[in-house]
DNA sequence: GGTTGTGAACAAATTCACAGCG
DNA sequence: CGCTGTGAATTTGTTCACAACC
């Protein structure tokens, strides 16, 4: 039985973890062996003691009067991220953004190999895009079975991403990464989390809306604003 | 000179709006003339005291005893998004990402229309990609210029990322969104929003890792579990 | 009657500030 | 002395609950 003290990570938590994760290894490539919360905090364009609480959810890594030690904390942090292990991924939709995701190396290269790349275009399969061949619909109970996959990637329109999620639910998926400009409806402990490229426009669109109403139309000085959208 | 009643919209309703606009555009054609804030909250997938209190930030735009008028709140949203007028985009890096997000239709839909592709590869300079042609990375102040950009947004691996956020603030751009896995450094002033890919399925995989060691391995029932990082 | 709009209660997240420890 | 870890204070966001109004 796998069982240790599980603290709950506030959600907020969660989602910086993995960039300061990713902080960690650079740091770690470049062989730095120790760094303060400060120095953390810095490269993730965070305050300090936000560094400091967030870290103190995996437990105290920490020495006093030093800092934490990178490696170590890389390593108790993965743990805690549940990257210990691959965790292989299915893609459906092999249109544009579909492919363009197959080929990105990020994900193999973190730990999530795009294992399948789905399609209902029967011209479609048997293509070899990235590491993933792209196979059909249909199959999807068969290859989630077959590949251990537990999470998928919805890159399809959105007209039919409600039902490519029933559909990847019912084949055993309980993640689901949504591309598609829609919100899906999914069985409870179903996690999802939504990726829409032009509601993130739209975000930018107001502050730039605000930038000039408030400056005075044509002019590209910044004026010491205030903060906005911003996650520098 | 523009001026109006500026309430300052909080930065959580300002990321829901595009929600409910791309909700109520599709009500909106499928001929719906009103909805209650009741329904908007489930086709949105949150609580309906939400709804109305971030449409209340637009101002008094409901009718009690009836609801929203659908046409009039798509019409006050989008003025209160800045969405009246079309943002022009650069994307920066013309690899697979790159192209697909060039040739993605939304961003036109939406408007915002990607004017320029932008790369530093020689080879690629010349040729057409969905709307936008591939220019050279050195035209970059030119095009922005020339193109009324005030968007940018970075599709180049994390490498050259900051650099190139630097070029493009340099260049007259405001607001970038990023999807580079690296946390950008711009003044102030400028809007930054950044969607890292892998981060997000990191995310995933806490939650997945967190069902497995609670339910015990090899299982895929739901055990009507608690909240997860889900927004459906 | 039905639904909005909003103060007030509550919850989550952030930041402060400092005791505790190396 | 320096930096972590964390209670306490503050800010931000969510939800409740109901008066106001059509």
């Amino acid at each position: 039985m796998v069982e240790r003290g599980r603290r709950r990570i506030p959600e907020a938590t969660v989602a910086r973890l993995p960039v300061y994760l990713r902080i960690l290894y650079d740091l770690a490539t470049e062989g730095v062996a120790n760094v303060s919360s400060e120095r953390l905090a810095e490269l993730a364009g965070v305050n300090a003691a936000k560094v400091r609480k967030d870290l103190s959810y995996l437990g105290s890594y920490g020495t006093r009067g030093v800092g934490y030690d990178v490696e170590y904390l890389v390593y108790q942090m993965s743990r805690e991220l549940g990257l210990h292990r691959p965790w292989p991924v299915v893609i459906v939709g092999a249109g544009n953004l579909g492919q363009a995701l197959a080929n990105y190396a990020g994900f193999q290269e973190r730990g999530f190999p795009v294992v399948y790349l789905v399609d209902v275009d029967a011209t479609k399969v048997g293509v070899q895009i990235g590491q993933a061949t792209v196979r059909h619909l249909d199959d999807l109970p068969q290859l989630v079975q077959e590949g251990g996959v537990t999470i998928g990637v919805i890159a399809t329109p959105g007209s039919v991403a409600q039902e490519v999620a029933d559909r990847l639910v019912q084949a055993g998926v309980t993640a689901i990464l949504n591309f598609a400009p829609v919100v899906l409806t999914v069985p409870r402990g179903v996690s999802v989390r939504k990726v829409d490229l032009a509601v993130e426009l739209q975000i930018l669109s107001y502050y730039e809306q605000r930038r000039s109403a408030a400056a005075g139309p044509p002019l590209q000085a910044v004026p010491a604003g205030s903060r906005r959208g911003a996650s520098a």
